[in-house]
DNA sequence: GATCTATATTTACGCGCGTAAATTATTAAT
DNA sequence: ATTAATAATTTACGCGCGTAAATATAGATC
């Protein structure tokens, strides 16, 4: 059956009869070569189970058809979720999607990017860490190749920006809270690392002082990514202080709210909308666990699906152009509330 | 300062006054050229940032220091936190980790292997998706490449299997709650995904018939991989029924207890130790949100850093004695019982 | 200063593939 | 059958680097 092993495109070219250069043509794109040609080298194909080098592909391609996906922390559920809903547009467009996570560490980022680099890349979909990002290099990065930032902005980098409207999100469930109980109070961290979280804040502000309440931020401290553990644990002490002047609080995201709401159950304090409940608790994002926190956590859901869509479809009308933005255009999406139990 | 860019190893030989082959002998073991030469390469490295291409390099060296590691799913946080746990020794080693996840997808996990073979990995630590798998394939590659498994494993796959106990870890927990309570009843996935499930199963059976206890296996229905939702979803379902013969429940792995957590929860079910509570539930591997459920889960520790660490240095050896393994060895770690709120 | 040894350089080739130009074969249309 | 268009083949070179053998040079030793 399968004869002695095929190494490289050239053994193949010799079982399947057919020309390297050909052969080279059709994985490159297999319409471009006479059909009766493509047939004999999917028949071959199927008895020698031949693929070629991806990587020597690569190194000699002036464009290829691979798209780089970059994102802050591949283990959060909230990214996991909509990288894997950008690779299936970048998928069904014909590309081949590389996600590359960061880790939270900025030298990491530029080093995915470094990488990414030498695969040369048709385009990029990047999430930027954000205030810790090394913004210069990121800049020199997209000059280099087309980039579209989604989810967090850096100030005229890339081809485009597409993420959510903080200020309508916020906007939409302070006013929520605000008709349905006690206005509330912003729970967050003294120094996010996400420009979001700034966004937020101003916005929940803002939000606050036109509908004629007086804003109060519970401003945390904690470095890092560990939001669940500084929630939990900055909430812990936050409530046993009683010196919060509502029951109400908003958290700037739901991985902070997941955390205050263990706090909050362990201090035996019952949430949610019920006469006896003491506390409501609200987060944002819609992270994939907040539906089965305790309780479920109400939430303002980002449109992923949108922001995945547009983001991809951004990318794809830069790469076949080939040529940069005329100018750098932003697309912020709409939140949807998502009324749960605990608030 | 930075004159033209430097473009390739060429380039930078040219700067540096260095030839070509000395500077690939520098990036390959930075020991192995004269001090005064490694200062010199060092001296140019620092005022122009050139760094050889990674796959370039990688294509033509017999063995490279890198080391691939596969895991089922890159966004589940149990094997985010392993993979990393396996990451920071292999770069302890002088090794540099390559992360790649299956997505749950038993042809990603073969096309991961396929594009690790491509980068001449000097080893790959392998978690293979279970059941699914197309061993096989894994076989293949593991008769070309040093590959140790662990957390499941596939028979006579791979130089060696490192994981956990199921039998002593399931036996503690099924110790625990007998001692404590009422006996558990078993929660789990009637066609679980994963081979150490049905270890789990097993265990469970014979734990409890030693200490006389009549076993009660809650076999629901559900593909995949997304736990939680099963956990909720059948949870649900067991609990509104009442026909169970026990308040007590150990669930097959963290991921199906929140979801049986939040179920009992909304269900109006307290769940816990007290007086009060109709429900205890306990869980197994000490996933990172085991501490922020409600009430927090009571579960049984994988011991991460000994089968990170015993993976890692398994394969480390088999790479420096460069031959395979004389015999395919086993290592089970005993979990440990971690005591929370839930049972 | 002559000799030896460790290291660096030169030269040349290979990895697996892309790509371009010139040539030849095939197909479709006249 | 002839012609024109299209597609495949041949040939040759390049990508960025590893590596081996022969040769040249540096530092150490006496």
């Amino acid at each position: 059956m399968s004869d002695s092993k095929i190494r490289n495109m050239d053994d193949f070219a010799s079982v399947s009869g057919i020309s390297r250069p050909t052969i080279s043509k059709y994985f490159n794109d297999a319409d471009s070569v006479r059909k009766s040609t493509r047939e004999r080298i999917e028949k071959a194909l199927a008895r020698y189970d031949y693929q070629p080098n991806f990587y020597a592909m690569n190194q000699n391609r002036r464009l290829t058809k691979n798209v780089g996906i970059v994102i802050p922390y591949m283990s959060d559920p909230f990214f996991a979720e909509i990288a894997r809903n950008v690779e299936n547009h970048i998928i069904a467009a014909g590309f081949r999607p590389i996600v590359l996570g960061s880790q939270g560490n900025p030298e990491q980022e530029i080093e995915n990017l470094n990488n990414l680099r030498l695969l040369k890349p048709a385009g990029v979909l990047l999430a930027p860490l954000g205030r810790m990002s090394d913004s210069e290099r990121i800049a020199a990065f997209c000059s280099e190749v087309p980039t579209v930032l989604f989810d967090a902005n850096i100030e005229n980098v890339g081809e485009a920006f597409i993420g959510s409207d903080n200020n309508q999100s916020i906007g939409l469930i302070v006013e929520y809270l605000c008709r349905t109980g006690e206005p509330p109070a912003f729970f967050e961290m003294r120094k996010p690392t996400n420009p979001n979280a700034l966004k937020r804040r101003n916005a929940y502000v803002n939000s606050m002082e036109r509908s004629g309440h007086k804003p109060h931020l519970i401003q945390v401290e904690g470095e890092g990514w560990d939001f669940e553990e500084i929630g939990f644990r900055e909430g812990s002490r936050v409530l046993a202080d009683r010196t919060l002047p509502t029951d109400t609080i908003l958290c700037s995201n739901d991985r902070l709210a997941i955390g205050l709401l263990s706090a909050a159950y362990q201090l035996g304090l019952q949430v949610g909308l019920g006469e006896n409940c003491a506390l409501r608790i609200a987060g944002h994002d819609d992270h994939p666990f907040s539906r089965y926190t305790c309780p479920t956590l109400t939430t303002v859901s980002q449109d992923y699906t949108s922001i995945a869509k547009k983001s991809a479809e951004t990318l794809f009308s830069l790469i076949e152009t080939e040529q940069r933005a005329q100018s750098r255009e932003t697309t912020l999406f709409d939140g949807r509330l998502v009324m749960r139990g605990s608030a």
